[in-house]
Formats: structure tokens, C-alpha cells, sequence
DNA sequence: GGATGTGAAGTAGTTCACAGCC
DNA sequence: GGCTGTGAACTACTTCACATCC
């Protein structure tokens, strides 16, 4: 048996934003040089549920081993396996402001899989600099056939670039810009907004949900010192 | 009757993602001198049904009038109130790297209600500087009681200033470092992270979940331009 | 003993369908 | 006519509890 090359059936979404903290806590493991962990260590660190994560993980197939745990670099391994991380991904970035400079120089931002390919502003003063290994260039340029762009333009720019973007075959979007883009049917958009996120935080504060309540278990999930719950 | 002061009940999780989306698109109508909006109309902008809509804006009371829709104005402020925008609430920078500048550079990082009052970072070159018109502190200057901390170090510095925020008795805390923070119960922290957000393209891509399928649907939705279901 | 993996139960969120009101 | 607001049905996700295997 041992799942075959068949991408795990169908992960259900709450598992697969978890799946990218697991795989970054089991890195920071195998760097300390621990090679096994459990469910429950994974947990406390992810801020979530022992349960929860074996359940996500044996979604991936079975590869833990009963009594023992995890193997750290398996986990990594079948993690990437799981996203795709074997395949690779070109990336446009749009738009390379503040926010787009921050994105292309994080190491975090690329991660193994992701290769940037392309910057694109209308800025005459950043058109021909170099930037993270890549000359800047105007939009009026021919946008290559990528896998993924990402719009890091200001709001009311953010529907024109989309169109030069889908007028060049991509079907991935990731949209920094605080605006609903437009999107012909088969065109995945993903959102990030960072307003929306502090908004949830002072709804938080002002329900006694955050400070007061001490589990709040957000998408991410929250870390607390004292991990294994009263019970 | 007419909903007390009470702030509304409880409201659930996804739908206070989703408010903010909703006040977003009631003052892009309000901008173009629409006064009055659905939740046809909304559900459509946002990626998401009517009938969400609906359950989601009833939880704030009822205020829509049966065969006309909301009022957009009353819609703003009824969201305004649901998320506590009538609060002051002071918001300190830790980290003014470019993703740091990026954030209070930007318009539309700080809604009414949120007021920037410290920058913080280690740089000696940035120590002293002005941006977004406060000076930049060294981490060693004392912490103002705030009420929510962004930080934007990088990952290995976040828990030291972590440890600094929650000494300065600060519960609230939005972290854009990838790395889970270790905090004592009762301190909220919500996490964004923008690896995990293009890793969940990534995987969708691969599973014709997103380009094939057409309705990704994700956090914050995703929007098409054939919004009318084939039905 | 100890931790995985999973049916079964529980909980939360969404969608349906329609009564109620403008 | 049209659109809101909501009980009821449904679907999705999480948690419990335990059989299973190392």
C-alpha cells in the first residue's frame, strides 16, 4: 500500500493552512537536531489539539509510528509532498512598493518550490533597478505565463494589473491590495489584508473573546505558556 | 427594542472576518453615491452567498428593510460599532524593516479607531529617524502600555520582543515573523504569514481545487465575474 | 507503557426555503 | 413585486474515546 504517487485524496482546508506550521515547527526540530516528535508536542507548539493533529497528518497517509511519534524529516518530507512542494512554481510579483521590496526579499516569503521570475512596477524611478537578483519592469512589458502572481500594487490599481494578469494566462492570484478583484470563473484568488486582521484582533479585545478568555485559537492558532490545558 | 448597547452577543469567527470585507464594499458605494445595497449585491462583491450575508449582518440587529436591502451608511457604522471602531486604541510597531514601513506607510494598514503611537527596532542606522511621523526607538526605551503590538522582526528576534511586549502588559499582539510566539495565557496573538498564505495556492493548483473547479471560496472568498451560479 | 489512527459524538457554520414585511 | 430575517436541514470540522500496534 504505503499511499501511492495519487495527491492525498482531498484535504480539507482548516488542515492545509495548519500543515505549512507543522512543517515549520518539525524544521526547527531537525535543527536542534531532535529527530522524532508527537502529536501532542506538535500541538502545544501550533496551538492546536493533539487530536487535530494527528488528524490532519493521517490524512497524508499513515507514517507515524505508534509508541514513538513522528519522524521529524519524514513529516517534512510528506508535508511537502502534500502542498506540492516538489513541483515548481514561477512567481510575479506586481506592484514593488514597500510591501512588494518586503515580500521578495524575505527568505520566508519563497519558499523551496517558489521561484521568482519577474517584477513589474509603473514607477519610472524603480523600471531597470535590480532588485532581489531581478530588473524591475514596466507593466507594458509582455507578462510570462507564470504560475503565480502577486499584487502588491495600491487598491485602485489592483482591478488593471488583474486584467493584464489574466489576459497572460495565470490562474493564481495573491492579492495584497485591500480590494475585491474581478476574475474570470477558474481564476483562484486569495486575499491578505492586513486590516482585516488588526480589525479581528480590537473585535477581540472589545468581547473579553482575546485578553480575557485566554483561548482564542484563531486560524493560526495562539501559543500559551501553560500549553496542557487545567482539565 | 432597537439593539442595545450591548455589544452584539457573540459573533462568530468567520463572520467577523467577513464584516470588514462587507464595511469595505458599503464605502466603495457610498464613494460612488449609491445609498442603498443587498445582500445580493454584497454576497457577490465578497464571494460569498446572500443568505451568509444576511445571517452575518443579522447577528448586528435588524436594520435591513424587507424588499429594498441596507441602508449603506447604517450599514458602515452598524459594522463600525460590531467591531469596536468606536474605541481609541493605540497600536505599537515593533521591527521597521521594509515590511515595517510598509505597514504604517500605508493607508489603509490603520482604520479609524487605531492610532500609531511607538516604532521600534535595534538598526542604529534607523534609531533616531523619522517615519510616518514618529521617531524610532531603541528596544531598550520602555514599552507604553498599548493596546495592540504588530511585530515585524525577523523570525528569530520575535520571541525576545515578545517577552518585552507582555512585560509591558500588552494582550493583544499581530505577528508577521514566522515563528510561533510562546505567551502567557490570557494574551492574544494572531498570526499572518505570508509563505503559508502562497503555499495554500500552491497546493489548490495542484489539485484543480482552485484554476479547474472555479470556486475557491477561501477566508475572504474569491470573486468571479459570472457571479450568478449556472443554477 | 505510550502514541497513533479512527469510528462515533459533538459542535460550528452554511445553505435551503419560506414566512413576514415593505 | 422584492428582499430581509430565520427555523430547519445539511455539511464541515473538531473532539472524545478507544482499539491497535510498536
Amino acid at each position: 500500500m504505503a499511499t501511492p504517487r495519487l495527491r492525498s485524496k482531498k484535504l480539507s482546508e482548516p488542515t492545509i493552512a495548519r500543515l505549512p506550521v507543522y512543517q515549520r515547527i518539525a524544521e526547527g526540530w531537525l535543527n536542534r537536531g531532535d529527530l522524532k516528535i508527537d502529536s501532542r508536542q506538535i500541538g502545544e507548539l501550533a496551538g492546536v489539539t493533539a487530536t487535530t493533529v494527528r488528524r490532519d497528518l493521517a490524512g497524508l497517509g499513515s507514517f507515524g509510528t505508534r509508541g514513538a511519534g513522528y519522524d521529524v524529516k519524514v513529516l517534512i518530507e510528506r508535508i511537502a509532498e502534500a502542498l506540492g512542494h516538489d513541483r515548481l512554481y514561477d512567481v510575479v510579483v506586481l506592484g514593488i512598493g514597500n510591501l512588494g521590496r518586503a515580500l521578495v526579499n524575505s527568505s520566508n516569503f519563497l519558499i523551496r518550490g517558489a521561484r521568482l521570475v519577474a517584477l513589474y512596477d509603473t514607477d519610472p524611478n524603480l523600471i531597470g533597478h535590480e532588485i532581489a537578483g531581478l530588473v524591475v519592469q514596466p507593466l507594458s512589458d509582455p507578462i510570462p505565463a507564470a504560475t503565480v502572481a502577486v499584487i502588491c500594487t495600491p487598491a485602485d490599481a489592483a482591478q488593471d494589473v488583474t486584467d493584464l494578469i489574466v489576459a497572460a494566462d495565470i490562474h493564481a492570484i495573491l492579492n495584497f491590495a485591500p480590494q475585491v478583484l474581478t476574475v474570470p470563473l477558474g481564476t483562484a484568488v486569495h486575499y491578505v489584508d492586513f486590516s482585516i486582521e488588526l480589525q479581528i484582533l480590537m473585535y477581540h479585545l472589545n468581547n473579553g473573546t482575546g485578553p480575557l478568555g485566554g483561548g482564542l485559537l484563531h486560524s493560526l492558532g495562539i501559543a500559551s505558556t501553560n500549553p496542557l490545558r487545567v482539565s
